[in-house]
DNA sequence: ATCCAGGAAGTCG
DNA sequence: CGACTTCATGGA
């Protein structure tokens, strides 16, 4: 075991197949039992669960940051158990926990996310971080906003992005030309949801994902798909995505972010 | 083959 | 404001 490596003995909350899959990153590989590879920035790690979870990489402090080791998960499910349809979803996906990611890199994934699914969300990034991306040797960084900013909408849409393309191209041209990404951290949640909806691509529930999961604001509660399925299980009924988004996020308070992906892994994949 | 995905933009009323 | 339509792509 190298000086680096991050060792986690007590597991209970912390499953690096739910953290990774529970749909809140793209970048990363299965590469063998209980084994990953997981990509953030120009930054990369090896992950080994088994038993113990181990984290190997060549900089400690920041992946104790992204995989939020310092937060007491245990003390979050506790308070979240008791509330509504909560049990379930907390017990299934008890080792989730919500990363700490980069602002420009969640801005660009989520944009990709709209609509799609997420395998091919996976490739269309892999694709853009190999063509953009700094080489890292071995693998690629993600984008810069400036590499971004060079390219067109055709570059984009050779990716695959489908109508994306252009939402790409002319937000990375806005960062460059002075759109602050530092400046959601001093804004409550819902001043920062509509400042990020500037961007185009960007909509109120690409604009929550950012938010929750690189501003790491639990306040907020991402209304998709799946969601929208969990609403109906609940209520017997449907509604316009800013009801249900009220509803929840009332009903959760200021662990929504995190009762929200408790809901979205559990109704995903059960 | 047909449906659908971590929705947003554009248009119309 | 709200409802309604359109938008590429490919995995399942």
């Amino acid at each position: 075991m190298a000086d680096n490596d991050i060792i986690i003995k007590d597991t209970k909350d912390f499953d690096i197949r739910q953290i990774l899959d529970c749909g809140q990153i793209f970048r990363y590989f299965r590469t063998g039992e209980s084994r990953y590879e997981v990509f953030s920035k120009d930054k990369r790690c090896e992950v080994v669960q088994d038993g113990i979870a181990v984290i190997k990489s060549d900089d400690k402090a920041y992946w104790e940051s992204f995989f939020d080791l310092d937060n007491d998960y245990t003390a979050i499910k506790n308070a979240l158990k008791d509330k509504p349809f909560m049990k379930e979803a907390v017990e299934y996906g008890g080792g989730i926990r919500i990363l700490n990611q980069d602002p420009f890199e969640m801005l660009i994934s989520f944009i990709v996310s709209a609509n799609n699914h997420i395998p091919r969300i996976k490739g269309i990034l892999n694709r853009m971080c190999e063509g953009l991306g700094k080489d890292m040797g071995g693998y690629h960084a993600f984008p810069t906003a400036e590499a971004m900013a060079e390219k067109d909408a055709d570059y984009y849409f050779s990716l695959g992005t489908g109508y994306r393309a252009p939402y790409l191209s002319e937000t990375a041209r806005a960062v460059v030309e002075g759109f602050d990404l530092e400046k959601p951290r001093q804004m409550s949640g819902k001043e920062a949801n509509k400042y990020l909806c500037k961007l185009k691509g960007v909509g109120p529930k690409v604009a929550d994902c950012i938010l929750l999961f690189a501003y790491r604001k639990s306040d907020v509660f991402p209304v998709d798909t799946w969601i929208r399925k969990v609403y109906t299980d609940m209520t017997g009924k449907t509604a316009p995505d800013k009801v249900i988004r009220r509803y929840l996020a009332s009903t959760y308070g200021d662990l929504s972010g995190y009762a929200q992906q408790y809901l979205f892994f559990n109704k995903r994949e059960n």
